[in-house]
RNA sequence: GGGUGCUUAGCUCAGCGGUAGAGCGCCUCGUUUACACCGAGGAUGUCGGGGGUUCGAACCCCUCAGCGCCCA
């Protein structure tokens, strides 16, 4: 084995190892037990960024451990066809040859689209195997696939068939860029700087006087509104004003969603540019009077504002009802909520327009019922209000996009105005014209759990595989995608539920707890991290930060620290090998073994079980932790030094440990390979001879506490090799120094085993003769020949110390026993722990005590 | 405005009713059969403020203050 550990030269022929061999390939004929989960599938367009690594080591570590657990796996890889993205992507592309998608017209634009795809899609995948990804590959799918297509169509028309698609005419989000529309959730909205001007419609007594942001929208007002029951303008309910700069007569009506609070109490109606105005319009038979074209754009308002754009078109309006003399009041700036287009920051503009809609309330119903009587289990549960409130307050789900690229809609208009919608066995009518748009990419994401398995056909793979285990994704697309899949999940599959259980992280952010961002220039690349420091570096530290549920910060320390973990376990695996360490033959009987090597197997033991546990409930942090513990702590810092005497001396002692020492660095490498799968894959092959790691069965805790009492004597001996290291430093005894010392009380305190041990890690031998100085622990004695003077100085000074805070010690102890309340009412075990504390602390006092009295005084 | 979190060592976070923890950072010392990407030792906190419940509160309840996220 190489002196160190270089993460590059394993990584990746280790992977193609696994490629070869097929261990990641799931057998749906197995008998073995499925465990399932289907990947978040990232868009085509993108890298493997922070979020991604998370999301994948967490899922990796669930997968490599069940599947050593003897389950039948599947992690099934895939991506989105990312509608917008990828048209943005590649219409920029065209636009560099001067050429738009319309130059190309609809069919060439798609097969350029696919081009694109073949030659700079799908970088991610590449980067997924960097982390050790152990997915399917025989399985990856793409939304845009043939079988993922039918899936589309096949669900489609279900839905229309159950009444739960129509068309209708309503405002949308609609970005004027993309040219689309979008989803309220393909909206982000931000506070912004905007103007808010009060504007005086009417003359005379027929005044009142309104106040907008968008002050050009005033060109498609069709009334004002106001409160019913709103004594000022009460008079004015039913007449008509004229508006201004158009001139047009709108009528006054009155509505109970005006709140009387706001502003003047007034509003103004445009039915056909705001979503509330909608629906007043709706209640009051207004006219949507459509002002504004699809580039945003004034329009056919017979004004001089015409062809203006929108923001343009503001400035003017304003200025010309100021020389009319109607601004009553102008706030500026004046921050308040605006939408912006998720795919290109473009402020939204809310469009009446016709496109076709989910009707979501019944799915929402029974997405919400799932989590709700248990079938689907949310991890952690505190974060299911948030999806409550999602799923029980969902708008119906606007699925059209005016759009190429993406599943065209399977709904077809015959000359006479006939609709006919096709499912993947249908022909549609000679001489019916497809609908123009394309689904939105959720939509299809949507039927993932199910459609990458083969629905609506029912294949093996869906048998063997569905429902699946468990979803890991970030909790920041709950609604996003979750919620959806739970909607189309139910309706699909005959109310089977598209996996167990949410299980849901957090963000990653910087080093100080800050969302990353372009504008802060805080990103962190993944890639340049597994260059610099192996993606079992990346991986441990993402893991280790991973508490369900929250975000965490990240830095490159910590990944560097990750990175000396791994090359920690490295070296000790080189030294155990040095020493003799094998898994060959039976491991010794419990009987003949000493106390170090019992200690050690027993706190393995309970390792591998609570790790085991606190993977299967999802506490990544948790289960790094121990692991971490046990492997630096543990074994490297106590047993190998601890065994090193043994190991020197030879013999049989040397080679019960030899076995041992094997047997513990086999476990341990198990239950770490799913978290670290390539360093812990080379360490165990050279440790075992053994052919993967990638199968090789997860280890099962013995039941019996074995060894009891052997965690407690090593706690004693740990105890007094401190105090003793302590003691030689507080004197500035060279940590090479040998000094001499007497022990006595090792054999009351049932240590007597640990001597050569204690003795060696502490450099101390034995010797008879003066003593200059004495410390004790517990019941044991050492009794230091310094040959001529000690630092009295420094230790009256440690011991002046130690006896403040046993004095501490005994003070907390006395106050609470001589509580009659505690006394009365803690339960016995307290008490008993507390009155043990206490004689302890008395018997340390007197030890300290007399120790102080023996110093010479100077 | 509605919902939902958070506030513990310099930084990032665990702990969620019985003597305050980890990683990193910091200080001192250090080439001993692996490892300086290391070892040994050490320092560091009225657990956001105030009130209450309890024998006992970082932990439960109330309240105030700050920070955050989601949705309008």
């Amino acid at each position: 084995m190489a002196p160190s550990f270089t993460p590059a030269d394993i990584e990746s022929p280790l992977y193609q190892k696994w490629l070869d061999a097929g261990y990641f390939s799931a057998d749906a004929t197995s008998d073995k037990p499925a465990f399932t989960i289907v990947i978040p599938p990232p868009n085509v367009t993108g890298n493997l960024h922070i979020g991604h690594a998370l999301d994948h080591t967490l899922q990796d570590i669930l997968t490599r451990m069940k599947r050593m657990k003897g389950f039948e796996t599947l992690w099934l890889p895939g991506m989105d066809h990312a509608g917008i993205a990828t048209q943005n992507a590649v219409e920029r592309q065209l636009a560099t040859e001067g050429l738009s998608r319309h130059d190309l017209g609809r069919e060439k634009f798609v097969e350029r689209v696919w081009q694109w795809k073949a030659e700079s899609g799908g970088a991610i995948l590449g980067q997924m195997k960097r982390l050790g990804d152990s997915v399917d590959w025989s399985r990856e799918r793409f939304t845009m696939d043939e079988g993922l297509s039918q899936a589309v169509l096949e669900i489609f028309k279900r839905l229309y068939d159950a009444g739960l698609i129509y068309r209708a005419e309503r405002i949308i989000n609609w970005c004027p860029r993309c040219m689309t529309a979008l989803s309220d959730i393909e909206v982000e909205h931000s506070d912004d700087e905007g103007e808010l001007v009060s504007i005086r419609y009417g003359e005379g007594d027929n005044v009142i006087v309104v106040a907008t942001t968008r002050a050009e929208t005033m060109l498609g007002d069709a009334a004002i509104a106001v409160h019913p029951d709103d004594d000022r303008y009460r008079h004015l309910v039913g007449k008509t004003i004229r508006l201004p700069l158009v001139g047009r007569e709108i009528p006054i009506v009155a509505d109970a969603h005006v709140d009387p609070e706001f502003g003047t109490g007034a509003v103004k109606v445009t039915p056909a540019h705001d979503p509330n105005d909608f629906e007043i319009g709706m209640r009051h038979g207004l006219e949507n009077i459509v002002m504004m074209d699809a580039d945003a754009k004034v329009t056919n308002t017979g004004t001089q504002f015409d062809e203006l754009d929108r923001f343009e078109a503001r400035r003017a309006v304003v200025e010309a009802l100021r020389n009319e003399g109607r601004i009553v009041a102008e706030k500026r700036p004046y921050m308040h909520a605006v939408g912006h287009c998720q795919r290109c920051n473009t402020t939204v503009e809310p469009r009446l327009s016709k496109q076709w809609f989910v009707k979501v309330a019944p799915l929402a119903k029974a997405a919400g019922d799932a989590v709700r009587d248990g079938r689907v289990k949310i991890d952690p549960e505190e974060l299911s209000p948030r999806y409550f409130e999602w799923v029980d307050n969902m708008h119906d789900w606007c699925i059209s996009r005016q759009l190429w690229w993406g599943h065209r809609i399977p709904v077809y208009y015959g000359p006479n105005g006939e609709v006919v919608v096709c499912g993947p066995q249908d022909t549609p009518p000679v001489g019916y014209i497809q609908d123009e748009d394309v689904l939105d990419t959720w939509f299809s994401s949507a039927l993932w759990p199910f459609s990458t398995l083969g629905w609506p056909a029912n294949t093996e793979d869906l048998k063997k595989f569905y429902p699946t285990s468990v979803l890991v994704t970030g909790y920041d697309i709950l609604f996003f995608w979750v919620a959806r899949m739970m909607l189309f999940g139910l309706f699909a599959t005959e109310n089977q539920v598209p996996f167990h259980t949410i299980a849901l992280h957090g963000l990653v952010r910087d080093r100080f707890g800050k969302k990353m961002s372009k504008s802060k220039g805080n990103g962190i690349d993944p890639i340049e991290f597994m260059d610099k420091y192996g993606s079992d570096a990346l991986r441990f530290t993402l893991a280790r930060g991973a508490n369900p549920g929250s975000d965490q910060a990240l830095a490159e320390e910590w990944v560097g620290g990750a990175r000396n973990f791994a090359t920690k376990l490295w070296n000790a695996t080189r030294f155990a090998l040095l020493n003799g360490a094998n898994v060959v033959g039976p491991m010794p009987s419990s009987d003949s073994l000493d106390g170090i090597n019992k200690w050690i197997l027993t706190r393995l033991d309970q390792t591998v079980s609570e790790v085991s546990s606190l993977l299967e409930r999802y506490e990544f942090a948790k289960a790094c932790e121990l692991i971490y513990h046990f492997a630096w702590d543990d074994l490297c810092d106590w047993y190998l030094e601890l065994s090193k005497s043994s190991f020197l001396q030879g013999g049989e002692s040397a080679k019960k440990s030899a076995r041992v020492l094997g047997e513990v660095l086999d476990q341990l490498l198990r239950i770490m390979h799913p978290i670290m799968p390539f360093i812990t894959e080379e360490l165990w092959c050279n440790l075992t001879k053994g052919e993967t790691l990638v199968t090789a069965a997860w280890p099962e805790s013995n039941e019996n506490e074995k060894f009891e009492g052997s965690i407690t004597s090593l706690e004693k001996v740990q105890e007094l090799i401190t105090e003793i290291r302590r003691f030689r430093n507080d004197q500035g005894i060279k940590t090479s120094a040998r000094i001499g010392a007497k022990f006595t009380g090792l054999g009351e305190a049932g240590l007597t085993e640990f001597e050569s041990a204690i003795r060696h890690v502490t450099r101390i031998d034995p010797v008879d003769g003066s003593y200059a100085a004495r410390i004790e622990v517990g019941k044991v004695s050492i009794e230091f020949d310094l040959t001529g003077a000690i630092d009295v100085v420094a230790e009256r000074a440690r011991l002046t110390k130690d006896l403040a805070t046993a004095h501490k010690d005994l003070q907390t102890a006395k106050v609470k026993l001589e509580n009659e309340g505690f006394m009365a009412k803690a339960p016995m075990e307290v008490v008993q722990e507390i009155r043990a504390r206490q004689s302890e602390t008395l018997a340390n006092i007197e030890r300290l005590t007399a120790a102080l009295e023996s110093l010479p005084n100077q």
